[in-house]
DNA sequence: TCCTAAATCAATAATGATTACTATTTTTAT
DNA sequence: ATAAAAATAGTAATCATTATTGATTTAGGA
């Protein structure tokens, strides 16, 4: 159970920690594969769910059926781009303070809770301008 | 593209209504069946698509990975137990506002959220109950 | 350094939810 | 009643993820 050293799993972190665009498990491992040729996407996928377990990342599921993961553990909220699939950070202050703010009426225990937000990223939002640009001509 | 009835998409929907446990697109499958033995489970995806995207049910999206669906289409939340997967209301006041009251900083455009809660539901908490009380014996 | 057991790996097969395809049947407007 | 459009049943395909298995790597002690 002692949880040992491997490269592979070194370089998906350090490739992670690169990225701030929360890339799949796919992305991971067409990245990695890189800079070590023959790993396998289930090596991927096994040390991106070890390394979610030991909070050293953060999986996140957003709604879109595809599970993306994030280097940058620290308290944040996420936005899933409706026309493209990114997903970008946001910041939201005081969304923390959602379950003591809350009127909660629930029989069972809640332990948590998950936010995300849902919009147009700032990249589409300027190709869509271009596009209305063209439709003028 | 005029919708037109169908049986089968009403029987769905009706199932859908007896209902306040969010059930899958199998678990609908399973019981439409009952009433209309050769119905075909694409035909229950496709309907509950359907029936969605007309807003006339609901699709959550709860990080399971599987789509539960929910006839019930007033504003409420959701709790997932993280021990029986099963799903089921929570009242939770004042969570609407999260997004006039968090302070959001984001270069793109917010059309919405999710929010879900994860917990034990009532039903597993009464049974962890009587499993202790069996390990005292 | 060498040895051994446990952990990890690569490769591949299997799974499970969902979607796509196609020939047939049902609906609905005329 | 008829014909076009929509929906269906049955089945195959897709796609992300997990499981399996025999070989390889790691780590700690002799």
């Amino acid at each position: 159970m002692a949880i040992k050293y491997s490269r592979q799993r070194q370089l998906i972190k350090d490739f992670l920690m690169t990225r701030k665009d929360h890339p799949t498990a796919d992305v991971v491992y067409m990245n990695v594969r890189q800079k070590y040729p023959n790993i396998s996407l289930g090596t991927v996928y096994r040390n991106l769910s070890l390394l979610s377990e030991l909070g050293e990342i953060r999986r996140l599921r957003l709604g879109d059926g595809i599970d993306h993961y994030d280097a940058d553990t620290s308290d944040h909220y996420h936005v899933i781009c409706t026309q493209c699939g990114g997903v970008s950070d946001v910041k939201a202050d005081g969304i923390g303070d959602i379950l003591g703010n809350a009127n909660i009426e629930y029989d069972g225990e809640i332990q948590g809770h998950v936010t995300y937000f849902y919009g147009i990223c700032e990249k589409c939002l300027k190709s869509a301008a271009r596009n209305d640009l063209l439709i003028g001509c």
